[in-house]
DNA sequence: TATAAATTTGTAATGATTACAAATATTAAA
DNA sequence: TTTAATATTTGTAATCATTACAAATTTATA
């Protein structure tokens, strides 16, 4: 069951527009945690005037507003998740692939603050090889 | 008391250079997790031949040599950590700061498999607010 | 010392992201 | 509905971190 997109958008104080709604669908549809070029690239032949500064400027707004998830689990370029209740991210350093798993940070890790520090996030990032690499040796 | 650099580079089998060790030195002298930019900035006036491309490749070979970590911590830059050994992160929200903090990933999340994957590497990050910072605004 | 190998350097390229201003679409006011 | 104001999208050009590459230098070896 797909959650509703434009709701989705909404709940989030976000105005669904027609390149907003696709670019969260594209990010709920597909959890292979894209980055803003794979997005683009996917959505462009579905709507051809999609520019990429489009796709950045509202990546960047969906964070914003907390209806997206910015990972940095990648040196390269920034990846997105549609999914932003707790979760861990597994990373495969064979192929590359990044995957969502149902360890909780915030259950694992039950902190609020750690000496002065206040916490209001906490990323927990996975390496190693994922079942199709794991017998193999990294790239 | 500061561990002898030369034989932190051996252990890790890096032939010691001039500009490996002050490499090597200010990382294990600066615990701020700088980017290859400012340790550059840092040691140019020092070694006045020192490149950008040296810091670089030398940042890279000594990562690959588990000499150095790199966080995925910053969305900008790469970020360096002399200390390799197990520890979290915790980035201020507001201003900035890559402060580490005595929780062990691997002794909080005892996990070598989860599922088909095999657990190399768990890096645990904190956002929030530290202590000078958690009574402003962010930024 | 001469030669080979490793390291360092500088310049130019790459590639992700952002700045910016024009074009377009949407909303509100008259 | 037209008009004006506002928001959104677009394309191009700039920025900035990082890497490719080849020349220069240093270090190790014969």
């Amino acid at each position: 069951m797909i959650t509703n997109i434009k709701s989705h958008l909404l709940n989030h104080k976000v105005k669904p527009s027609l390149q907003r709604m696709a670019i969260m669908r594209y990010l709920m549809e597909n959890k292979t945690h894209p980055t803003a070029d794979e997005i683009y690239l996917a959505l462009h032949p579905v709507i051809p005037t999609l520019s990429k500064t489009t796709v950045y400027n509202t990546l960047k707004l969906l964070v914003e507003h907390g209806a997206v998830l910015n990972l940095s689990v990648d040196e390269k370029n920034a990846r997105y998740d549609g999914v932003t209740k707790d979760h861990a991210h597994f990373k495969c350093l064979t192929c590359g692939a990044i995957l969502d798993i149902g360890v909780r940070p915030s259950e694992a890790i039950y902190v609020k603050n750690i000496g002065d520090l206040k916490i209001t996030e906490a990323q927990l990032m996975y390496k190693g090889y994922c079942s199709n690499c794991k017998n193999q040796q990294p790239q």
